[in-house]
DNA sequence: ACATGTGAACTGCTTCACAGCG
DNA sequence: CGCTGTGAAGCAGTTCACATGT
């Protein structure tokens, strides 16, 4: 891939293809990048730049043939393959996404949550088995997930982060609302509430 | 307020805020913008410039002090007061945001959840009381609430923002996996998670 | 005629570097 | 001397505007 892409275009690309779905299901044939851009709260040079990092996929005059672009998007992203996600930490969040189907719904399997909390080992969370979290090692060198999920106190989500990096595990989505550090191939995306709630807040303090 | 501050600068500002409180906690008095950014994964020039949006608390050749600075980004934040909250969607996220004792520690009192769900009406979701969403025109008017957070199907999520957004309610915390139009005085702040799964999933695929 | 694709201009955030002050 | 505070420089992401292709 030729040039480093901004994490903002990527999570516009998300949103593009979203809206393409929604397209697709109502069976529309093309659709222009100013249609995706109202939508998508952006400008249609924006969604023009956005896709033209990764080549020129419209039809001048015309626009983009929606199934073509939702592909590509879908290429792009990297969501021709199924990704295998364990999520750790089997509390209320942790039970919240293991229901979620948008995971299912994108290619997300999930296979396992884990816990050290004895009265959750062995039973199911959703569906999805609750492992004890002795066992990690052992089970990501034969299942090989791709993905872990953190879902534990903002305490220990430093140490159990190491210890998942050391299995080799190149993706991280980590919901304890601290600032981890993790080596540069790794990455780490933070899901953390109390810094949208503050946001809310000073947003709402700081008002003309 | 002078300027208008970054979305980025603000997230740093509630991110040192965390690391003050860890070292309020362990009784230390000053802190050097160095030791501030290396916690916060960014530099001390940025954290010094961020600060020195709302004035100039710091000494030089020594730091900040850690309980004067830790006060001023309350303030700055608008954490001084309590901020009024009620869930909409007393689903699993729902549950999980009802639990979670972030809220409280920073000064956030969730009110109630809202449902349409008949079986769900009238029980309690971790202590809070669900209510009947009919009646939320009716309490928002008597109880105030600050901020509104959405734990609704995607589907329903602009319908339910617009109610949300005619009581007067100026803050919404959206949990739908959509993109929300609202008037310009109304802040949302969106938690996506299928976003973020499709940025590890490009991470995943675009690695050199 | 119409909408894409893109170099050029612009805007704004980040980094630099150093003067200023304790 | 050490660390802050801040103009100036640098850089990245966004917007503009128009040539290009259908």
């Amino acid at each position: 891939m030729a040039k480093r892409i901004a994490d903002s275009t990527v999570r516009r690309l998300s949103a593009y293809l979203r809206f393409l779905e929604d397209f697709e299901s109502r069976g529309l044939e093309t659709i222009s990048s100013e249609e995706l851009a109202q939508r998508g709260g952006t400008t249609s040079a924006q969604v023009r730049k956005d896709l033209s990092f990764f080549g020129s996929f419209g039809k001048r005059g015309l626009g983009y043939s929606v199934p073509e672009l939702a592909g590509r998007l879908r290429e792009i992203l990297g969501l021709g393959k199924e990704w295998k996600v364990i999520i750790i930490g089997a509390g209320k969040i942790g039970a919240a996404l293991a229901q979620y189907r948008g995971f299912r719904q994108r290619g997300f399997l999930i296979l396992a949550a884990y816990d050290a909390n004895e009265e959750k080992i062995g039973r199911k969370l959703e569906g999805i088995p609750v492992r004890d979290i002795t066992q990690l090692e052992r089970d990501v060198r034969q299942d090989r997930p791709d993905i872990a999920v953190l879902t534990v106190p903002a305490e220990e989500a430093q140490r159990v982060l190491d210890r998942v990096v050391k299995t080799g595990i190149k993706a991280i989505l980590n919901f304890a609302p601290t600032q981890l550090q993790a080596p540069a191939d790794v990455t780490v995306k933070t899901v953390n509430m109390a810094m949208e709630l503050e946001g809310l807040s000073y947003a709402l303090t700081n008002r003309d």
